[in-house]
DNA sequence: AAATTGTTTAACAAAATTGTTAAATAAATA
DNA sequence: TATTTATTTAACAATTTTGTTAAACAATTT
Protein backbone atom coordinates (compact mmCIF):
# COMPACT_ATOMS: atom_id res chain seq x y z
CA UNK A 1 0.00 0.00 0.00
CA UNK A 2 1.48 3.27 -1.24
CA UNK A 3 2.25 6.57 1.63
CA UNK A 4 0.04 8.39 -0.90
CA UNK A 5 -3.22 5.88 -0.90
CA UNK A 6 -2.83 5.58 2.89
CA UNK A 7 -2.37 9.41 3.63
CA UNK A 8 -5.71 9.59 0.97
CA UNK A 9 -7.77 7.76 3.91
CA UNK A 10 -6.98 9.74 6.54
CA UNK A 11 -7.06 12.34 4.67
CA UNK A 12 -10.26 11.47 3.57
CA UNK A 13 -11.93 10.88 7.27
CA UNK A 14 -10.33 14.54 8.03
CA UNK A 15 -12.28 15.97 5.25
CA UNK A 16 -15.42 14.19 5.43
CA UNK A 17 -15.26 15.43 9.31
CA UNK A 18 -14.56 18.63 8.87
CA UNK A 19 -17.53 19.12 6.80
CA UNK A 20 -19.73 17.01 9.34
CA UNK A 21 -18.70 18.99 12.94
CA UNK A 22 -18.45 21.91 11.29
CA UNK A 23 -21.98 22.33 10.40
CA UNK A 24 -23.55 20.02 13.07
CA UNK A 25 -21.02 20.73 15.56
CA UNK A 26 -20.03 17.63 17.99
CA UNK A 27 -22.82 16.61 19.27
CA UNK A 28 -24.76 16.77 16.29
CA UNK A 29 -22.02 15.00 14.22
CA UNK A 30 -22.11 11.30 13.95
CA UNK A 31 -18.97 8.69 13.42
CA UNK A 32 -20.70 6.84 11.44
CA UNK A 33 -21.62 9.78 9.13
CA UNK A 34 -18.36 10.78 8.25
CA UNK A 35 -17.23 7.20 7.55
CA UNK A 36 -19.87 7.21 5.29
CA UNK A 37 -18.89 10.57 3.68
CA UNK A 38 -15.54 9.69 3.31
CA UNK A 39 -16.13 6.05 1.97
CA UNK A 40 -14.49 4.21 4.20
CA UNK A 41 -16.03 1.70 7.24
CA UNK A 42 -17.16 3.08 10.39
CA UNK A 43 -14.51 0.84 12.52
CA UNK A 44 -11.40 2.66 9.65
CA UNK A 45 -12.55 5.87 11.13
CA UNK A 46 -11.56 4.36 15.04
CA UNK A 47 -8.88 2.71 14.08
CA UNK A 48 -7.40 6.14 12.50
CA UNK A 49 -8.27 7.90 15.41
CA UNK A 50 -9.57 5.97 18.15
CA UNK A 51 -12.79 7.95 19.23
CA UNK A 52 -14.86 10.82 17.90
CA UNK A 53 -13.07 13.23 20.33
CA UNK A 54 -10.09 12.69 19.50
CA UNK A 55 -11.14 13.43 15.61
CA UNK A 56 -12.66 16.41 16.80
CA UNK A 57 -10.24 18.14 18.56
CA UNK A 58 -7.39 17.42 15.17
CA UNK A 59 -10.41 19.63 13.40
CA UNK A 60 -10.74 21.71 16.63
CA UNK A 61 -7.16 22.57 17.15
CA UNK A 62 -6.80 23.49 13.05
CA UNK A 63 -9.23 25.95 13.62
CA UNK A 64 -8.29 27.57 16.29
CA UNK A 65 -4.69 28.11 14.79
CA UNK A 66 -5.90 29.71 11.63
CA UNK A 67 -8.43 31.64 13.53
CA UNK A 68 -5.86 33.06 16.13
CA UNK A 69 -4.16 33.86 12.97
CA UNK A 70 -6.46 35.78 11.07
CA UNK A 71 -7.31 37.37 14.13
CA UNK A 72 -3.93 39.37 16.05
CA UNK A 73 -2.71 40.21 12.24
CA UNK A 74 0.62 42.06 12.02
CA UNK A 75 -0.10 45.61 12.09
CA UNK A 76 1.00 46.68 8.86
CA UNK A 77 3.56 49.33 7.24
CA UNK A 78 4.07 52.31 10.08
CA UNK A 79 4.53 54.23 6.79
CA UNK A 80 1.16 54.31 5.74
CA UNK A 81 -1.46 56.15 7.53
CA UNK A 82 -3.04 54.70 10.56
CA UNK A 83 -6.09 54.88 8.85
CA UNK A 84 -5.32 53.05 5.85
CA UNK A 85 -3.61 50.40 7.99
CA UNK A 86 -7.07 49.79 10.18
CA UNK A 87 -8.54 49.53 6.61
CA UNK A 88 -6.67 47.01 5.26
CA UNK A 89 -6.92 44.80 8.46
CA UNK A 90 -11.06 45.29 8.39
CA UNK A 91 -10.46 44.27 4.65
CA UNK A 92 -8.16 41.57 5.27
CA UNK A 93 -10.28 40.02 8.23
CA UNK A 94 -13.59 40.12 6.17
CA UNK A 95 -11.87 38.61 3.15
CA UNK A 96 -10.57 35.96 5.59
CA UNK A 97 -14.43 35.24 6.94
CA UNK A 98 -15.57 34.67 2.83
CA UNK A 99 -13.24 32.31 2.35
CA UNK A 100 -14.59 30.95 6.07
CA UNK A 101 -17.96 31.65 6.66
CA UNK A 102 -18.91 28.84 9.18
CA UNK A 103 -15.43 29.21 10.60
CA UNK A 104 -16.91 31.38 13.42
CA UNK A 105 -20.31 29.67 14.12
CA UNK A 106 -18.54 26.34 14.87
CA UNK A 107 -15.84 27.64 16.99
CA UNK A 108 -18.21 29.83 19.47
CA UNK A 109 -20.42 26.86 19.92
CA UNK A 110 -17.55 24.21 20.36
CA UNK A 111 -15.97 26.29 22.92
CA UNK A 112 -18.68 28.02 24.71
CA UNK A 113 -20.61 25.13 25.16
CA UNK A 114 -17.58 23.13 26.86
CA UNK A 115 -16.00 25.29 29.62
CA UNK A 116 -12.90 22.77 29.47
CA UNK A 117 -12.13 23.68 25.96
CA UNK A 118 -11.78 27.68 27.21
CA UNK A 119 -7.86 26.94 27.87
CA UNK A 120 -7.23 25.40 24.21
CA UNK A 121 -8.15 29.22 23.22
CA UNK A 122 -6.52 31.09 26.23
CA UNK A 123 -3.17 29.19 25.19
CA UNK A 124 -3.41 30.90 21.67
CA UNK A 125 -4.81 33.89 22.22
CA UNK A 126 -3.58 35.04 26.10
CA UNK A 127 0.28 34.55 24.06
CA UNK A 128 -0.31 37.32 21.57
CA UNK A 129 -2.87 39.39 22.85
CA UNK A 130 -1.13 41.10 25.66
CA UNK A 131 1.37 42.54 23.05
CA UNK A 132 -1.31 43.14 20.87
CA UNK A 133 -3.31 45.33 22.25
CA UNK A 134 -0.65 47.55 23.96
CA UNK A 135 0.75 47.74 20.27
CA UNK A 136 -2.28 49.16 19.14
CA UNK A 137 -3.03 51.41 21.72
CA UNK A 138 0.71 52.92 21.48
CA UNK A 139 -0.27 53.00 17.54
CA UNK A 140 -3.68 54.90 18.19
CA UNK A 141 -2.05 57.30 20.65
CA UNK A 142 0.54 58.42 17.73
CA UNK A 143 -2.39 58.86 15.40
CA UNK A 144 -4.24 61.14 17.86
CA UNK A 145 -1.09 63.16 18.17
CA UNK A 146 -0.91 63.10 14.74
CA UNK A 147 -3.90 64.70 14.90
CA UNK A 148 -5.19 61.88 12.50
CA UNK A 149 -8.02 60.31 14.45
CA UNK A 150 -10.19 61.15 17.88
CA UNK A 151 -8.87 58.95 21.40
CA UNK A 152 -10.29 55.43 21.74
CA UNK A 153 -9.73 52.55 23.51
CA UNK A 154 -7.95 50.33 21.19
CA UNK A 155 -9.70 46.94 22.56
CA UNK A 156 -12.90 48.57 22.27
CA UNK A 157 -11.89 49.37 18.72
CA UNK A 158 -10.94 45.76 17.91
CA UNK A 159 -14.69 44.31 19.05
CA UNK A 160 -16.04 47.15 16.99
CA UNK A 161 -14.21 45.16 13.92
CA UNK A 162 -14.71 41.76 15.36
CA UNK A 163 -18.55 42.30 15.75
CA UNK A 164 -19.44 44.50 12.44
CA UNK A 165 -16.92 41.45 10.16
CA UNK A 166 -18.09 38.17 12.22
CA UNK A 167 -21.87 38.72 12.70
CA UNK A 168 -22.48 39.00 9.16
CA UNK A 169 -21.55 35.59 8.92
CA UNK A 170 -22.71 34.15 12.07
CA UNK A 171 -25.97 35.28 11.24
CA UNK A 172 -26.03 35.28 7.30
CA UNK A 173 -29.34 32.80 6.97
CA UNK A 174 -31.19 34.53 9.29
CA UNK A 175 -30.11 38.07 7.72
CA UNK A 176 -31.25 36.54 4.32
CA UNK A 177 -34.69 35.50 5.70
CA UNK A 178 -35.27 39.33 6.71
CA UNK A 179 -33.66 41.10 4.14
CA UNK A 180 -34.84 39.45 0.74
CA UNK A 181 -33.54 41.58 -2.25
CA UNK A 182 -30.72 42.97 -0.78
CA UNK A 183 -29.45 39.75 -0.32
CA UNK A 184 -30.28 38.15 -3.84
CA UNK A 185 -26.37 38.19 -4.92
CA UNK A 186 -24.22 37.29 -2.28
CA UNK A 187 -20.90 38.77 -3.63
CA UNK A 188 -22.49 41.87 -3.75
CA UNK A 189 -24.34 41.87 -0.47
CA UNK A 190 -20.68 40.98 0.65
CA UNK A 191 -18.89 43.52 -0.89
CA UNK A 192 -21.23 45.76 0.03
CA UNK A 193 -21.07 44.80 3.46
CA UNK A 194 -17.44 45.01 3.92
CA UNK A 195 -17.27 48.45 2.30
CA UNK A 196 -20.42 49.24 5.11
CA UNK A 197 -18.07 48.01 7.97
CA UNK A 198 -15.36 49.57 7.13
CA UNK A 199 -16.94 53.10 6.83
CA UNK A 200 -18.52 52.65 10.23
CA UNK A 201 -15.13 52.32 11.68
CA UNK A 202 -13.86 55.34 10.03
CA UNK A 203 -16.16 57.38 10.94
CA UNK A 204 -15.93 56.42 14.34
CA UNK A 205 -12.17 57.07 14.74
CA UNK A 206 -12.08 59.62 12.55
CA UNK A 207 -10.86 63.60 13.59
CA UNK A 208 -13.82 65.36 13.04
CA UNK B 1 -54.33 17.12 43.23
CA UNK B 2 -54.18 20.39 42.94
CA UNK B 3 -54.39 22.39 39.99
CA UNK B 4 -51.51 24.69 40.88
CA UNK B 5 -49.08 21.28 42.16
CA UNK B 6 -50.05 20.17 38.11
CA UNK B 7 -48.87 23.04 36.80
CA UNK B 8 -46.02 22.75 38.66
CA UNK B 9 -44.46 19.80 37.20
CA UNK B 10 -44.92 20.92 33.86
CA UNK B 11 -43.80 24.11 34.40
CA UNK B 12 -40.85 22.71 36.29
CA UNK B 13 -40.16 20.41 33.30
CA UNK B 14 -40.37 23.73 31.13
CA UNK B 15 -37.80 25.73 33.10
CA UNK B 16 -35.51 23.08 33.40
CA UNK B 17 -35.67 22.80 29.52
CA UNK B 18 -35.30 25.66 28.98
CA UNK B 19 -32.09 26.11 30.73
CA UNK B 20 -30.27 23.16 29.35
CA UNK B 21 -31.12 23.18 25.61
CA UNK B 22 -30.29 26.64 25.93
CA UNK B 23 -26.36 26.00 27.33
CA UNK B 24 -26.44 22.58 25.30
CA UNK B 25 -28.06 22.77 22.50
CA UNK B 26 -30.76 20.23 21.50
CA UNK B 27 -28.37 17.82 20.40
CA UNK B 28 -26.34 18.17 23.51
CA UNK B 29 -29.42 18.15 25.88
CA UNK B 30 -30.18 14.88 27.45
CA UNK B 31 -34.15 14.37 28.52
CA UNK B 32 -33.02 12.13 31.32
CA UNK B 33 -30.84 15.43 32.67
CA UNK B 34 -34.23 17.76 32.10
CA UNK B 35 -36.11 15.56 34.33
CA UNK B 36 -33.61 15.07 37.12
CA UNK B 37 -32.98 18.80 36.91
CA UNK B 38 -36.72 19.05 37.07
CA UNK B 39 -36.85 16.88 40.10
CA UNK B 40 -39.06 14.66 37.65
CA UNK B 41 -38.83 10.84 36.28
CA UNK B 42 -37.85 10.95 32.70
CA UNK B 43 -40.87 8.99 32.46
CA UNK B 44 -42.95 12.24 33.69
CA UNK B 45 -41.34 14.16 31.24
CA UNK B 46 -42.36 12.29 28.22
CA UNK B 47 -45.85 12.06 29.32
CA UNK B 48 -46.00 15.42 29.45
CA UNK B 49 -44.07 16.51 26.56
CA UNK B 50 -44.01 13.06 24.04
CA UNK B 51 -41.18 13.90 22.92
CA UNK B 52 -38.07 15.60 23.21
CA UNK B 53 -38.61 17.35 19.95
CA UNK B 54 -41.77 18.63 21.18
CA UNK B 55 -40.43 19.42 24.70
CA UNK B 56 -38.04 21.49 22.28
CA UNK B 57 -40.31 23.30 20.33
CA UNK B 58 -42.36 24.55 22.85
CA UNK B 59 -38.95 26.60 23.99
CA UNK B 60 -37.94 27.68 20.50
CA UNK B 61 -41.59 29.20 20.08
CA UNK B 62 -41.12 31.45 23.30
CA UNK B 63 -37.66 32.39 22.69
CA UNK B 64 -38.20 33.15 18.62
CA UNK B 65 -41.27 35.03 20.19
CA UNK B 66 -39.20 37.17 22.26
CA UNK B 67 -36.51 37.53 20.10
CA UNK B 68 -39.04 39.06 17.46
CA UNK B 69 -40.36 41.34 19.92
CA UNK B 70 -37.15 42.76 20.67
CA UNK B 71 -35.97 42.84 17.19
CA UNK B 72 -38.18 45.11 15.77
CA UNK B 73 -39.52 47.49 18.30
CA UNK B 74 -41.96 50.15 17.89
CA UNK B 75 -40.11 53.42 16.35
CA UNK B 76 -40.73 55.63 19.08
CA UNK B 77 -42.23 58.83 19.27
CA UNK B 78 -42.05 60.75 15.88
CA UNK B 79 -41.80 64.54 18.22
CA UNK B 80 -38.04 63.51 19.31
CA UNK B 81 -35.13 63.69 16.80
CA UNK B 82 -33.80 60.50 14.36
CA UNK B 83 -30.90 60.42 15.88
CA UNK B 84 -32.70 60.38 19.77
CA UNK B 85 -35.04 57.48 18.60
CA UNK B 86 -32.34 55.55 17.78
CA UNK B 87 -30.31 56.07 20.43
CA UNK B 88 -33.34 54.58 22.59
CA UNK B 89 -33.69 51.41 20.34
CA UNK B 90 -30.08 50.74 20.36
CA UNK B 91 -29.97 50.56 24.14
CA UNK B 92 -33.49 48.75 24.62
CA UNK B 93 -32.08 46.10 22.30
CA UNK B 94 -28.81 46.27 24.31
CA UNK B 95 -30.89 46.21 27.65
CA UNK B 96 -32.93 43.09 26.49
CA UNK B 97 -29.77 41.36 25.61
CA UNK B 98 -28.20 41.92 28.76
CA UNK B 99 -31.62 40.05 30.31
CA UNK B 100 -31.34 37.65 27.67
CA UNK B 101 -27.68 36.95 27.68
CA UNK B 102 -27.74 33.18 26.01
CA UNK B 103 -30.56 33.92 23.62
CA UNK B 104 -28.66 35.14 20.37
CA UNK B 105 -26.51 31.85 20.64
CA UNK B 106 -29.15 29.80 21.25
CA UNK B 107 -31.22 30.59 18.76
CA UNK B 108 -28.56 31.12 15.88
CA UNK B 109 -27.36 27.68 16.54
CA UNK B 110 -30.66 25.65 16.49
CA UNK B 111 -32.25 27.42 13.99
CA UNK B 112 -28.98 27.25 11.49
CA UNK B 113 -28.16 23.71 12.25
CA UNK B 114 -31.23 22.88 10.76
CA UNK B 115 -32.79 24.41 8.00
CA UNK B 116 -36.31 22.58 8.16
CA UNK B 117 -36.15 25.21 11.32
CA UNK B 118 -35.57 28.25 9.02
CA UNK B 119 -39.93 28.60 8.47
CA UNK B 120 -40.51 29.17 11.95
CA UNK B 121 -38.34 32.44 11.68
CA UNK B 122 -39.68 33.24 8.23
CA UNK B 123 -43.12 33.39 9.55
CA UNK B 124 -42.87 35.60 12.53
CA UNK B 125 -40.02 37.72 10.57
CA UNK B 126 -41.31 38.85 7.15
CA UNK B 127 -44.55 39.91 8.71
CA UNK B 128 -42.55 42.80 10.69
CA UNK B 129 -39.73 43.15 8.60
CA UNK B 130 -40.93 44.80 4.99
CA UNK B 131 -43.25 46.86 6.95
CA UNK B 132 -40.20 47.69 9.34
CA UNK B 133 -37.73 48.61 6.72
CA UNK B 134 -39.84 50.58 4.62
CA UNK B 135 -40.88 52.47 7.65
CA UNK B 136 -37.00 52.86 8.79
CA UNK B 137 -35.99 54.16 5.43
CA UNK B 138 -38.84 56.82 5.53
CA UNK B 139 -37.61 58.32 8.48
CA UNK B 140 -34.26 58.13 7.21
CA UNK B 141 -35.13 60.29 4.81
CA UNK B 142 -37.14 62.90 6.53
CA UNK B 143 -33.67 63.27 8.72
CA UNK B 144 -31.59 63.51 5.95
CA UNK B 145 -34.17 66.28 4.64
CA UNK B 146 -33.88 67.56 7.81
CA UNK B 147 -30.15 67.69 8.05
CA UNK B 148 -29.96 65.81 11.21
CA UNK B 149 -28.12 62.62 9.43
CA UNK B 150 -26.06 61.77 6.24
CA UNK B 151 -28.00 59.09 4.06
CA UNK B 152 -28.01 55.33 4.56
CA UNK B 153 -29.41 52.09 3.79
CA UNK B 154 -31.86 51.49 7.02
CA UNK B 155 -31.15 47.67 5.97
CA UNK B 156 -27.01 48.22 6.46
CA UNK B 157 -28.30 50.44 9.62
CA UNK B 158 -30.39 47.94 11.15
CA UNK B 159 -27.67 45.11 10.69
CA UNK B 160 -24.93 47.42 12.14
CA UNK B 161 -26.63 47.69 14.92
CA UNK B 162 -27.72 44.12 15.96
CA UNK B 163 -24.07 43.45 14.91
CA UNK B 164 -22.66 45.29 17.55
CA UNK B 165 -25.07 44.67 20.21
CA UNK B 166 -25.35 40.76 19.55
CA UNK B 167 -21.70 39.66 19.02
CA UNK B 168 -20.54 41.15 22.35
CA UNK B 169 -22.96 38.41 23.64
CA UNK B 170 -22.43 35.94 21.36
CA UNK B 171 -18.69 36.08 22.24
CA UNK B 172 -18.81 37.10 25.69
CA UNK B 173 -16.74 34.02 27.16
CA UNK B 174 -13.95 34.43 24.08
CA UNK B 175 -13.35 37.92 25.05
CA UNK B 176 -13.22 37.56 28.68
CA UNK B 177 -10.43 35.39 28.09
CA UNK B 178 -8.55 38.25 25.50
CA UNK B 179 -9.85 41.48 27.14
CA UNK B 180 -8.48 40.45 31.02
CA UNK B 181 -9.01 43.69 33.18
CA UNK B 182 -11.29 45.10 30.89
CA UNK B 183 -14.13 42.87 31.56
CA UNK B 184 -13.14 41.83 35.19
CA UNK B 185 -16.79 44.14 36.37
CA UNK B 186 -19.46 42.85 33.88
CA UNK B 187 -21.78 45.56 34.49
CA UNK B 188 -19.11 47.85 34.38
CA UNK B 189 -18.10 46.49 31.00
CA UNK B 190 -21.76 46.01 29.04
CA UNK B 191 -22.21 49.80 30.06
CA UNK B 192 -19.13 50.59 28.39
CA UNK B 193 -20.17 48.80 25.69
CA UNK B 194 -23.48 49.82 25.40
CA UNK B 195 -22.02 53.44 25.52
CA UNK B 196 -19.55 52.80 22.57
CA UNK B 197 -22.33 50.77 20.47
CA UNK B 198 -24.54 53.82 20.66
CA UNK B 199 -21.34 56.08 19.74
CA UNK B 200 -20.65 53.80 16.93
CA UNK B 201 -23.73 54.50 15.24
CA UNK B 202 -23.88 57.87 16.07
CA UNK B 203 -20.85 59.10 13.96
CA UNK B 204 -22.06 57.28 11.24
CA UNK B 205 -24.79 59.00 10.36
CA UNK B 206 -24.31 61.93 12.21
CA UNK B 207 -24.29 64.70 9.48
CA UNK B 208 -20.51 65.92 9.63
C1' DA C 1 -69.12 5.37 47.24
C1' DA C 2 -68.39 4.23 42.36
C1' DA C 3 -66.69 5.70 38.24
C1' DT C 4 -63.90 8.50 35.61
C1' DT C 5 -60.05 11.06 34.73
C1' DG C 6 -55.54 12.44 35.31
C1' DT C 7 -50.81 11.55 37.37
C1' DT C 8 -46.89 8.87 38.83
C1' DT C 9 -43.84 4.99 39.14
C1' DA C 10 -40.98 1.23 37.77
C1' DA C 11 -39.68 -1.81 34.57
C1' DC C 12 -38.60 -2.40 30.06
C1' DA C 13 -38.33 -2.09 24.81
C1' DA C 14 -36.24 -0.04 20.78
C1' DA C 15 -33.10 2.50 18.48
C1' DA C 16 -29.06 4.83 17.81
C1' DT C 17 -24.39 5.40 18.52
C1' DT C 18 -19.82 4.61 19.86
C1' DG C 19 -16.28 1.58 20.34
C1' DT C 20 -13.82 -3.30 20.02
C1' DT C 21 -11.96 -7.47 18.17
C1' DA C 22 -10.44 -11.23 15.49
C1' DA C 23 -9.50 -12.63 11.16
C1' DA C 24 -8.45 -11.52 6.25
C1' DT C 25 -5.73 -8.89 3.18
C1' DA C 26 -2.12 -6.10 1.38
C1' DA C 27 2.35 -3.93 1.65
C1' DA C 28 6.93 -3.42 3.16
C1' DT C 29 11.10 -5.37 4.71
C1' DA C 30 14.58 -8.64 6.06
C1' DT D 1 10.33 -15.97 0.00
C1' DA D 2 9.22 -15.55 4.87
C1' DT D 3 8.28 -12.31 8.28
C1' DT D 4 6.64 -8.39 10.01
C1' DT D 5 3.82 -4.50 9.91
C1' DA D 6 -0.04 -1.85 8.57
C1' DT D 7 -4.72 -1.71 6.78
C1' DT D 8 -9.31 -3.32 6.03
C1' DT D 9 -13.48 -5.86 6.81
C1' DA D 10 -17.34 -7.79 9.14
C1' DA D 11 -19.43 -9.05 13.05
C1' DC D 12 -20.65 -7.64 17.37
C1' DA D 13 -20.37 -5.71 22.25
C1' DA D 14 -21.43 -1.87 25.28
C1' DT D 15 -23.49 2.11 26.27
C1' DT D 16 -26.46 5.77 25.96
C1' DT D 17 -30.62 7.68 24.95
C1' DT D 18 -35.27 7.98 23.73
C1' DG D 19 -39.65 6.31 24.07
C1' DT D 20 -43.54 2.89 25.84
C1' DT D 21 -46.53 0.38 28.85
C1' DA D 22 -49.01 -1.55 32.52
C1' DA D 23 -50.19 -1.04 36.96
C1' DA D 24 -50.58 1.79 41.17
C1' DC D 25 -52.20 5.92 42.94
C1' DA D 26 -54.66 10.31 43.60
C1' DA D 27 -58.13 13.60 42.62
C1' DT D 28 -62.47 14.85 40.79
C1' DT D 29 -67.03 14.08 39.35
C1' DT D 30 -71.44 11.76 39.30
Amino acid sequence: MSELEKQSNEQKILVAAEQEFLTKGFDGARTTSIAKAAGVTHAMLHYYFRTKEQLFERILDEKVRIMSHALFPTFGNPEHSFLNRIRTIISAHFDFLVENPSLPRFLINEILSRPERYELLQKRISQYSGVIFDNLQSEITKAVERGEIIPIDGRMLFINVISLNVFTFIAYPLLETAMGDLMADRERFLAARKAENIEVIMSRILKR
